[in-house]
DNA sequence: ATGTTTTTGTATCTTCCACTACAAATTCCG
DNA sequence: CGGAATTTGTAGTGGAAGATACAAAAACAT
C-alpha cells in the first residue's frame, strides 16, 4: 500500500526487454536532452503503446533514473580508475578533464555529458536525479584531492567542475574533440601549477 | 503586404510601455529560462491580455529578441571596457573572468548569464538568437587576442568561452560568488601562464 | 484444455501551450 | 460633442504533452 493514485503493480511485464528499452531511451536523452524527448518518441522507437511503458517505468522520469543509473554503470567516466593515489594529484585531474572531452565529442548525436546536461532540464524531479549523480561525483573528486591538499580541495574541486560544466556544454554547441582537448589541457596546466609538487 | 499570415500592424498599441514589458520579461526569462517561461506567465505579470502581447511583439520569441537587444546594452558585461589594449592581453582576459563571476551572481533570482543560457534552449528560433550574440562576443574577444597573440588565439578564446559557460552553469547551480571568483581567478592564471609576458 | 494471470491495443482524458477572432470599451481629433 | 481609429477584454482555437481506462489477446499453470 505504498503507492496511493498509481495502478502499478498490477501487473509487471517482462515481453519487450527494459534492457534495450533504457539503452534506446539513453541514446534518446543524449542526444536532445530531457524535456526535448517526448514518451511518444520513446515508444515510438521502441515499437510498444503507452500501457506497456507507463506499466515498466511508471513515469518519464522512472525511465530517466533507470537511465542514469545505466549510465553510471556502463557509459561514464571511470573516476575510480583516473584519480589515482600512485600518481600526482595534478596529473590525475588534468587527465580527467581531458578524458572528459574525449568522452564529451565521442559520439556526435550525444555530445557532453548525460549527468551534466541532465541538471539543466526543465523538470524538478528530473533535474534532482540527476544532480544527485552529479554531486557524487564531486564528492569523490573533492574527497580525492582533500586527501592531499585538503586546504586546496574546495577551490580545485570547483574548478575541475566548472570546467567540466563548460566542456560539457561547448561539446554540445558545436566545439571538436581537438578544442575540447586544447581546452582541457590549458585547464589541467592551471591545476598543477596550483598544487604543490609531490612525488 | 509583407505579412503573410499575421494580423501584425492593424493596430499597434503604444498604452502599456513596452520599455517596462522588456525589462519585466528579461527578469522572467534570466530567472527561469526561456523554456520554463510562458507567454501567459509574462502577460500576468504586465497585467495585460494575450491579444496586446502579440500586437506589441508578434511571439513569444518577438518579445526574447527585444530582451536580447535590451541585455546587450544595459545588462551584458561591457567588453569593450575591460578588453583594453593598454594593458597585458592577460591580465584583461582574467579581469574579464572575474567580472564574469561577479556579474553572474550579482542577482540570486536571475543567475548566470541570460545569453549563456538561451544557447541551451529547447526553441530552436530563440536558440539561434541568442547564439547569435554569443558568437558576437566570442568573435570580439578571439580579434582582441589575435591582435597581439595571433598564434595562440583559438586555444584562448575557446579556454575563455569554455569557461564563461561553466561559470554561468555553476552560478545557476549554487556556486557563490566567492567560489565563482575562485574558479575564475584560476582560470586566469591559466590564460597569464599561456600568453608570453608583455608590457 | 481451461481458467487465471499477464501483456497489448485502441481510444481517449486532462492540462497546458502559443496564439487569435471578435466585439466592447476607450481614446483621439475635428 | 461625435465619429473614426485604436486598445482591451472575453473567450476560444488547434495541438502536443504526460498519463490512463478498459477490454481484447496472449501466456501460463494446473
Amino acid at each position: 500500500m505504498e503507492d496511493t493514485k498509481t495502478s502499478r503493480g498490477r501487473g509487471r511485464p517482462r515481453r519487450f526487454d527494459p534492457e534495450h528499452a533504457v539503452a534506446v531511451a539513453k541514446d534518446l536523452f543524449h542526444a536532445r536532452g530531457y524535456d526535448a524527448v517526448s514518451v511518444a518518441e520513446v515508444t515510438d522507437a521502441l515499437g510498444i503503446n503507452p500501457p506497456s511503458f507507463y506499466s515498466a517505468f511508471g513515469s518519464k522520469q522512472g525511465l530517466y533514473a533507470r537511465v542514469l543509473e545505466r549510465y553510471a554503470d556502463v557509459g561514464a567516466i571511470p573516476l575510480a580508475e583516473i584519480l589515482r593515489p600512485d600518481r600526482s594529484v595534478g596529473e590525475c585531474l588534468a587527465t580527467l578533464l581531458e578524458e572528459a572531452a574525449r568522452h564529451y565529442s565521442d559520439n556526435p548525436k550525444a555530445a557532453g555529458c548525460l549527468v551534466v546536461e541532465g541538471t539543466r532540464c526543465n523538470d524538478a524531479d528530473a533535474r534532482e536525479a540527476a544532480l544527485a549523480y552529479n554531486i557524487a561525483v564531486e564528492a569523490d573528486i573533492h574527497d580525492y584531492v582533500a586527501a592531499r591538499h585538503p586546504d586546496k580541495a574546495d577551490a580545485v574541486t570547483d574548478f575541475v567542475a566548472t570546467t567540466m560544466f563548460g566542456l560539457s556544454a561547448k561539446a554540445r554547441s558545436g566545439h571538436g574533440l581537438d578544442q575540447l582537448l586544447s581546452t582541457a589541457r590549458l585547464a589541467g596546466s592551471a591545476i598543477r601549477a596550483a598544487l604543490p609538487n609531490e612525488t
